[in-house]
DNA sequence: CTGCATACTGCAGACGAGTG
DNA sequence: CACTCGTCTGCAGTATGCAG
């Protein structure tokens, strides 16, 4: 008993993709509510996420502020911890790396509200982070600043799930998924929350 | 039931093969 | 030799499957 109606955009996502529409049509309306507080906190969550699974992610998350006692994760906090600090606190020696190397930039910079970056600066800028790669700032420009175009094909998941529906078949090169979601411009990122949600 | 091995949604770096 | 490109490896916790 679907109650919530769909919304314009998850309609005409259906409109342009009779795949995804089947899709869309069961898992009902999505709601797409990006965390836009804290960035900083957000993009450690997205490196410590990287190759494992978000249940995995989320302990270690919760773990790593439970040990640093604080609510809201501040560079400043990891500015005189060493990498080899950061690791006991339950990361691998590389997101350990990433994380201070994170810290170093928004202190350097002093960050306040990246959104205020052009792309171009956002892509440069996060990408110069030791363990930051596209797929890391797809997510962030997901979760964090709530872009509505967004599409990673380095999304293991977001391909097995293309894979399922048949939309792209498994193993082909990741420049058919970026092609195939084009379709779906300029709302990428819905497709892509009911891409996950479909495969859970 | 318990215990162990394994695979799993990214990334950097090491390394080897190929090129000039 | 000096580069580029592709392949392989290791890593945080958890779910799963199989052996005992």
């Amino acid at each position: 008993m679907e109650k919530v109606k769909l919304s314009s955009k998850e309609k005409y996502l259906g409109e342009v993709d009779n795949k995804l529409k089947k899709i869309i049509e069961k898992n009902g309306h999505i709601v797409f509510k990006p965390n836009r507080k804290n960035q900083f906190e957000s993009l450690v969550k997205i490196i410590i996420s990287q190759f494992i699974s978000t249940k995995a992610a989320n302990t270690i998350f919760l773990n790593l502020k439970k040990s640093l006692n604080t609510d809201s994760l501040q560079p400043l906090v990891f500015r005189n911890l060493s990498t080899y600090e950061i690791k006991k606190l339950g990361l691998s020696v590389n997101k350990s790396r990433s994380i201070k190397s994170l810290s170093d930039l928004f202190i350097d910079q002093n960050f306040t509200d990246l959104k205020q970056l052009s792309e171009d600066d956002l892509h440069k800028n996060l990408l110069s982070v030791f363990g930051v790669g596209n797929w890391s700032v797809s997510m962030f420009e997901i979760f964090c600043i709530g872009k509505l175009n967004i599409f990673s094909s380095k999304d293991a998941a977001l391909r097995i799930s293309m894979n399922r529906f048949g939309m792209i078949k498994p193993e082909s090169d990741l420049k058919f998924y970026d092609d195939y979601a084009e379709r779906w411009s300029p709302y990428k990122t819905i497709a892509s929350l009911h891409l996950w949600k479909a495969i859970d």
